[in-house]
DNA sequence: CTAGGTTGGTTGAACGCTCAATCAGAGCCT
DNA sequence: AGGCTCTGATTGAGCGTTCAACCAACCTAG
């Protein structure tokens, strides 16, 4: 017996233009960060992070959590980043198995060189081509998944 | 002068959420079919896709483009399934730089072993957690961001 | 027919990610 | 104090992807 539940060719069409168009938008934002930054576009992600924290400064598994990063491809990450001289690791006094993440400066100016192209990507690609409630629906989808993913609700602004 | 157009507060949290929500749900299938099959989500909509073609067969540049492969990727992939025995080459006789992908019977039956994982997981992640208008709104939301990579729309079945 | 460009496809190096193994420090519990 | 477990983080191997270089076969203009 058969109990998968399949999709509808209307499920299936759905389906495959959103997996579609958010694999060619993933894909569009990190080669435009990587031609224009050098950057991946998770390296991004990892400079805003530390860019917005005080000081600059994340505990690495900090770090891990606010972007669902696992504490190895973090670990990776920034041993790169600290290669090209975006970051820096600094040990935890309190406790002598953690990590600190801290931006340089060098990792601030390039994060404030590759912001503008980002995020006008980001707006050509997504904003500018959405209506104002096509905008909102997809804010109210996307938590809905992130929801079912089991992910808690994005924290409001501390 | 900076011409760039930031994103509001309000666009920031949609940014967030839909992003976070995507990569997610990428990361979440992903694994899936890797843990229950044995194969990444990329040689999934491989398999589909010559499963669905005449013959089971499909010219390698033809394969890519269905599903924006670059030619790269697409060869490197093929020569991985080809490896575990799910797809063969043929050389095209009509044209002699040209290569055909098979799906091989053990192929055909690796894909039907995954396909009600996958597509369990599908229905539960996605199409379950939204209402019916908003499976709607994402597959226009999703067109029109195909539209806006300059992607042709998805073409009607054949 | 043949030279130059185009097209279909492959290759190899570099890189990012995953997974499993590892390690050291911290937190118990007795 | 000693032992156990748990936690924070790193490491290395293996894999998939990208990019640029490459090779052939096709095509077309002269």
């Amino acid at each position: 017996m058969d109990r998968t539940r399949w999709l509808s060719e209307r499920e299936q069409e759905i389906w495959r233009a959103f997996i579609t168009a958010v694999e060619g938008l993933i894909d569009h934002f990190d080669r435009q960060l990587q031609h224009d930054s050098s950057m991946p576009y998770t390296y991004y992600e990892i400079l805003v992070a530390l860019s917005e924290a005080p000081d600059r400064t994340l505990r690495m598994s900090d770090l891990a959590g606010v972007r669902g990063f696992s504490r190895s491809r973090l670990s990776h990450a920034v041993a790169r980043l600290e290669q090209v001289g975006w970051v820096e690791r600094r040990t935890c006094p309190t406790d002598r198995r953690g990590s600190y993440a801290v931006l340089t400066d060098a990792g601030f100016a390039a994060l404030e060189a590759a912001a503008p192209g980002h995020v006008t990507a980001v707006r050509e690609q997504l904003f500018d081509v959405l209506t104002p409630e096509q905008l909102a629906e997809l804010g109210e989808i996307s938590k809905a998944i992130l929801k079912g993913l089991g992910c808690p609700d994005s924290p409001p602004r501390h």
